[in-house]
DNA sequence: ATGTACTTTCAATTATTTCTGAAAGTTTTA
DNA sequence: TAAAACTTTCAGAAATAATTGAAAGTACAT
């Protein structure tokens, strides 16, 4: 397999792996783009490697950036952007996993305190209360993993997988 | 707040949730509205109370019975079918993390074998092949990880936590 | 100040996903 | 065996999400 091939093959690969996880198709196929390249890219390049309008390559980047996955750069010389991606994967896992936290760990615990106030005292309510705490005790624990998790570097991940049996 | 209000806002909840997930709303409302009731439900049932046509209930649920999350189940002197789901929380995470691994880790490191075998030794050929392995790298630990989540128990995860500072 | 090179925006279009509902299929009952 | 009770399927409709492209905006250079 020639390198552009696998460039390519990646790059589709990356974009299905996001899809299947809210994330726009061509907001991860240029993060993959970004990935591969050895240089930083422009918003041409993605256009021209990507097949994609403007609009759309300014749009996903722009999203790319606020999640904090890609930085604008400078090259001397040159008048317009360019643009990169930390190639530490470890990093990157870091960062998207602050994203989903922040944006989804938060809003479900404050969905569990609004119903936690349910009231009555009958079965139907008890029951109810009991999956919310156990919803609630759950979020807990995964929020707290991903705390760690992000707070970690790669060996700290390593020993605890190392840890568990 | 009423029993009832309370449910409803769960189960939108669930529904936005599951959507950020990749997960249709729809599919992750009929799981909140089983997880909330004390008795199972019917066909009608959810289709009278999320407001949606046979079809789409018939193929979620069906979708819900495919990924191990939602069981049959048979009332007596009753003809049709009843849903229900386990309401253990942690029993249910795990399901879904089998069948994300299953769906996605499963594939992903197809790929990343695949695009191993390019050829060449120059530098950028080099880089690529380090990517590659750092993501294949990261994909094992993931899986890993997952495997043992998909294997244990509340009290196990729950002592995993405490034993990482 | 004007032109040039580039970036951003957003209304309109296109693609994708989800949902409907009626018809076909299946199982139970009489 | 036939009708009734229920479930499944799937083509088309509707809803939602993604994308385009041209116009507006910005910043730099002369």
């Amino acid at each position: 397999m020639k390198l552009d091939e696998a460039k390519q093959h990646f790059i589709q690969s990356w974009g299905t792996l996001g899809s299947n996880w809210g994330i726009n198709r061509t907001m991860a196929q240029i993060h993959a783009l970004l990935l591969v390249s050895s240089e930083p890219i422009s918003t041409e390049d993605m256009m021209e490697q990507l097949q994609i309008s403007r609009g759309n390559a300014n749009m996903n980047t722009r999203t790319l950036i606020e999640w904090g996955i890609v930085t604008k750069t400078h090259i001397p010389g040159e008048r317009r952007e360019f643009f990169v991606t930390d190639k530490d994967i470890w990093a990157l896992a870091r960062q998207i996993v602050k994203q989903r936290r922040q944006r989804e760990i938060e809003p479900m615990l404050r969905v569990i305190q609004e119903v936690k106030n349910v009231e009555g005292n009958d079965k139907e309510t008890k029951e109810f209360k009991e999956l919310i705490n156990d919803i609630d005790s759950f979020t807990q624990k995964a929020d707290d993993l991903m705390d760690k998790f992000i707070r970690s570097d790669e060996h700290w991940f390593y020993r605890q997988l190392l840890k568990m049996v």
